[in-house]
DNA sequence: TAACTAAGAAATTCTTAGCCC
DNA sequence: GGGCTAAGAATTTCTTAGTTA
């Protein structure tokens, strides 16, 4: 919920509302109604609020899907177009130093495999 | 400009307004009102929009912010700094779909033995 | 001082119907 | 069919002032 974000927000400022309500150009009114639930800013304020606070839209929504994350992740960053793939990589990241490197040999033999099929055989995938 | 992205997103999945709006629970009225522009939608259909189309909220609002990028990027993906799963992921980008697939569930099983591995007690959750 | 609320004003959105291509 | 628009209805938000702790 924006609500609880937005006071956890700015209490991690130390920000009074009117403080916070002068940086983004609200009445501090308003801002209260923020924080309670009881309005929602348009969508120039919350990417104010967003912009100010250095975070994403998604996280003031309380909007999370994978799915959407890595396909923003994909486009930030260039990657595969596969979602298992990318989810694979993402886990892999948290791994132990041991884990990680387990995954990069596997990664490494697979590679020289596909290497020796490409040899035999022409590449018959299709995407 | 949300505008410019819903009609693209629409598109890409060759649906009509009509078509999308039944998606969306919503009249092809205010469907056809937002793809212009005219009016803003409430954020709860805002997240069915981006989870229809499996995008960010961001996306959909054209809000760039390199630092909540990556900030949203390190607290829900942990990116490694490791630049050798980069690579190795780089690699498991260009494999055929069943190398892509072992690599997937290879790591999947390096997953299941680090969550193991970081509880002392045997829970038997299947997941 | 800091935060919340009431109430009328103002602005925005929704609905319905109709229009154009 | 497919997409856009007008106009009144409905809803939401804003503003101002006042209340509470």
């Amino acid at each position: 919920m924006l609500s609880d974000r937005l006071v956890k927000l700015r209490k991690s400022k130390k920000l009074t509302q009117q403080g916070l309500a002068d940086k983004l150009q609200i009445t501090r009114s308003s801002l209260s109604q923020y924080e309670i639930g009881k309005r929602q800013p348009d969508y120039g304020t919350l990417k104010k609020i967003a912009d100010f606070f250095e975070v994403t839209t998604d996280y003031l929504l309380d909007h999370s899907n994978e799915k959407s994350m890595v396909q923003e992740h994909k486009t930030s960053y260039n990657l595969t177009d596969d979602p298992d793939l990318q989810i694979a990589f993402k886990d892999a990241s948290d791994f132990s130093e041991e884990a990680r490197k387990q995954a990069i040999d596997f990664i490494k033999y697979l590679k020289e495999k596909e290497k020796e099929k490409g040899r035999i055989h022409k590449d018959k995938d299709n995407n």
